[in-house]
DNA sequence: TTGAAAGCGCTAACAA
DNA sequence: TTGTTAGCGCTTTCAA
């Protein structure tokens, strides 16, 4: 009934077995015949028992808890992943520990060491590419990387190189020829992936590197126009829009005069005007697939497997044929 | 320098000391000696020690953790909530487990009982005003409402009656005359609380209840152009868009055929097209002051004192005078 | 001001 | 299949 003060012994003296039989119930019930069993999920359930972690911990080494290291909580892509590794947690019976760096990543590190001993493991959602002691950091804690890669850590990544490849393809679909494609902060893993895959297209001018948020999209939107560009894809979903509201500022218009693609699809996406065309990132995958390989991790199988996860394109109202044939700089459609 | 299997006996030795010493300088530095607390200091330093979480729960009863229940991550309103807390819990040295029910109400109260032994308190913010057990649940731990009042119960709220007056004196002062204002779900307590004010405002129609998110918007768009409304106040920002898409859906446009109010303030309320006036509710402050009251509780100093905390509004781009002078209520435009 | 000793609630060998 | 016996790393009386 009540629930909080009940410990294992008290269950163990309600169901009339040892301690370490009910113990046994909860971790390893195979070994334990089935009218005892029984007996002790009863007395469970009748007295409300739940495991002390604390305890649990200490004696048993696993702290049944993972943390989770995001930059800020409150960027739609973070809570995406965040939601489905808690959602992991909860089936499997696991703690999830956020550890939001503010958009600190120099404290990045020292908030890993200090969630450290209260984990089994790191999910470390962070884009910048100082992979330096990260080892080292988790102690001898397993760890994850997502949206990032580096020798011998596990990782799970969106195919930035698709992601590229998707819009500037959709937007030549639609005639133009002049695009422009958004490069991210040089310390960001994907922004450097994405630069490879910027500078093996022809025809596709480079512009930034340029903030992956609203503001700087607003920024960005004069110098877009200037250059000529009738299409541009942007880092992500809240820089594009921030490219649009800047166009609308300028006295022009989405996608009449530019055409917009990102990247993401956060909700805002679909719930602007006009809606953003983008290339859908799996987040909630990304969650659960991280939360997969930790726990392969965790259980011991050592496969420091890295997991590249393919985009989709979510055509929109932000982009649209080009105002008239553009003549290329350089190709002509 | 390692930093991860050193225990506080490990320090004691290196310090020449007695572990209880050690123990004492990290949680009673004043009753040490000068010259003692200066070396075992210096020798935690030099190995890197991080205690032991759980050791110290057992041992001392405290966790160090506070428990954050919210419904849903990826809003971004507790989103807000949730970082400003895990902040303040940074800077007083607690740890912050986040509990994302996933919108299930039902599950809430067992959510909360998984992790009442982890936590030494709770801070729970979630709409839904059924708080019969709630005192049960959280054990005997401290508990504090966030956006929910309940006897004996502290919490912090943002001031319903205001959101409401604001927005819709926002609208008369427009010139507006035929507004309505958009009921939240009846199991909402704040949806309770501004019923109330509704009522007491002359000639302001009542519509609803209805689901405070994007597209239940959208599907009242249409009801909000057909009963000649000029100006409506939403329940929040999401619902708010989802009025304005609706609205351009139907062939009008906003704010020329409807002025629309959204609440919360959200990032996307800066973001969309038109940008969105709004009643700004104070996120970070709301779990800022929920911490600290939290905080008092903890240290044993039992005010259950209830905070409202002041909305103001943000004037934007959706709100304007209204096509025509109106005759107010009941008489079409 | 510091040391000594007794657990906190649970798990995990090891027996039986 | 179940009981016994030690601790896990720390805090906290109680002494000194």
């Amino acid at each position: 009934m009540s629930g909080d003060g009940v410990k294992l012994a008290d269950v163990a003296r309600e169901a009339g077995v040892h301690p370490s039989t009910v113990s046994r119930v909860l971790s390893r019930p195979e070994l334990i015949g089935e009218p005892t069993r029984v007996a002790v999920r009863a007395a469970i359930d009748r007295l409300g028992y739940v495991p002390n972690r604390a305890a649990r911990q200490l004696a048993g080494g696993r702290t049944g808890t993972i943390g989770v290291l995001v930059p800020d909580i409150t960027n739609p892509y973070f809570a995406r992943i965040v939601r489905s590794v808690q959602r992991r947690c909860g089936a499997s019976g696991r703690t999830m520990l956020l550890g939001d760096t503010d958009r600190r990543h120099d404290v990045e590190q020292s908030s890993a060491r200090a969630l450290a001993p209260s984990v089994d493991g790191f999910i470390v959602c962070t884009p910048i590419a100082t992979t330096a002691s990260w080892r080292e950091i988790a102690g001898a804690k397993p760890l994850v990387f997502v949206n990032r890669r580096a020798a011998g850590v596990p990782s799970v990544v969106v195919d930035q190189t698709a992601i590229v490849e998707l819009a500037v393809e959709h937007l030549r679909e639609l005639g133009h020829g002049a695009i422009a494609v958004v490069r991210g902060p040089n310390d960001y893993w994907s922004a450097r992936q994405r630069d490879r895959v910027i500078r093996s297209l022809d025809g596709v001018t480079a512009v930034g590197p340029v903030h992956p948020d609203y503001e700087a999209g607003v920024g960005l939107a004069a110098e877009l126009l200037d250059v000529g560009v009738t299409g541009v894809v942007a880092f992500n979903d809240q820089q594009a829009l921030g490219i649009v509201a800047g166009v609308r500022a300028a006295g022009g218009s989405v996608p009449a005069d530019l055409s917009v693609v990102g990247s993401d699809d956060i909700d805002a996406a679909a719930m602007s005007s006009p809606t953003l065309t983008t290339v859908a990132a799996p987040m909630q995958q990304l969650g659960e697939t991280a939360f997969a390989a930790l726990e392969r991790l965790l259980d011991g199988r050592h496969e420091p497997a890295s997991t590249t996860l393919p985009v989709t394109l979510s055509i929109r109202e932000s982009t649209a044929r080009p105002p008239r044939p553009t003549a290329v700089k350089g190709t002509p459609t």
